[in-house]
DNA sequence: TGCCCGCTATAACAAAAGACATAGCCTCTG
DNA sequence: CAGAGGCTATGTCTTTTGTTATAGCGGGCA
């Protein structure tokens, strides 16, 4: 299993995912990351409520950032997908107030907390695209609390499949590792605030007007 | 009617809603700066859907971030006080994604967008508070996620009213103009998920349960 | 091969939240 | 000072969603 994908090569870059950086951004980028990481599907990539010493992209598969309730109910805040930050989001030095879960085997580029900084200080181009990066992961966000907010079980689920949709669309899908859609309905009901059952009937409702498989 | 607030002695720096700053980064942002304005309660900030050209902090009063769908549902994203950033958060320089709309009387303080490249070329300092304070409000709005997603009226209600009163704490609510608590029923509504009679119907539970006043 | 387990499916019933209607209170304004 | 309009309050009924229970299917594994 290959271990290691230097910046220079990234397949993302390719796509369109990151913005175009110059050679001596990718320099820096590829001196900034400490290593490659291969994860199985299911394992917990951030505690919630510990410190995360460390900052991601993620560079293939799919995660979700969540948060638990004391007894145990769990909301999904937002699927993650090949491009995204992990770890940067919060308070940037400190306890991470929601936990990240892969749920595909996953591949992820690890980088030094400390060389945050550096990157702000001498590469302001990256530091606006980190900026926008994150802007975009919270227009995701947006759209996710507009439709738990206001929209009913069945918008709810159209809107997160065509929103999923958009998204591997923007990242170019076709990448070699066919993952096609590995979330289940209990991924679906984490992240809509619905139930098991009821995302299950309106999964069914939807198939049945033809809107999906 | 003061139409001014020279960086140098803002109040919300000395309350602590900034983080310190250096002589020479308060000079910056007081040249970044072009100009205060003073908006009515109930302005429309940053209308949905449109380019919006500006930039600013929240200077005093309230205010609140929204999406609405086409007949006419809305969703409160966040609500925003004193030292919350406004119109930064989207694509940085594209259609805003969201309305912004004021609670109370508000003052703003106006800044170019293009001279955001500028702070992060020349004040990386600036440039990662830039990113820490957008991460606080990030924070704002997972709690929220989390809450219109998977707590019943009544924990939702109660957990934005302490939620709030924790934010005013930070930022020292005692700044001279006493504003309490702006928010109806309506606004409550539109931020948790609900509607209007049973937020009511459940505003009245929890002070029969002493909740609140 | 057969059993366990995770996931999907469906039915029957219960609870939560929404819709509609109506009323009262207060402030602003003509 | 009367009327309008915004906000809060409350009752009744409807709809949506959740809960509990049960079953089937398919893959991994002893």
């Amino acid at each position: 299993m290959e271990n290691d994908h230097p910046c220079r090569e990234c397949t993302l870059r390719k796509s369109g995912a990151f913005m175009k950086n110059s050679d001596e951004e990718i320099t820096f980028i590829q001196q900034f990351k400490t290593r490659s990481i291969a994860l199985e599907p299911g394992t917990l990539i951030i505690a919630e409520g510990l410190p995360s010493e460390d900052l991601y992209t993620l560079y293939s598969g799919w995660a979700f950032r969540f948060k638990t309730l004391s007894d145990g109910r769990r909301q999904i805040l937002n699927f993650l997908l090949p491009g995204d930050f992990i770890g940067l989001q919060e308070k940037m030095a400190d306890i991470s107030p929601h936990g990240v879960e892969a749920i595909t085997a996953v591949a992820l580029c690890r980088f030094q907390r400390s060389g945050l900084w550096e990157l702000y200080k001498n590469h302001p181009g990256l530091a606006y695209d980190v900026t926008w990066i994150a802007a975009n992961q919270k227009d995701v966000l947006d759209e996710n609390l507009l439709s738990v907010g206001r929209r009913n079980a069945t918008e709810r689920v159209a809107t997160l499949l065509t929103q999923i949709y958009k998204r591997l669309k923007v990242i170019g899908t076709a990448r070699g590792q066919k993952i096609d859609f590995p979330l289940t309905q209990q991924h679906i009901a984490d992240a809509l605030g619905l139930s098991l059952v009821h995302t299950n009937k309106t999964l069914r409702r939807l198939t049945k007007m033809g809107f999906h498989q």
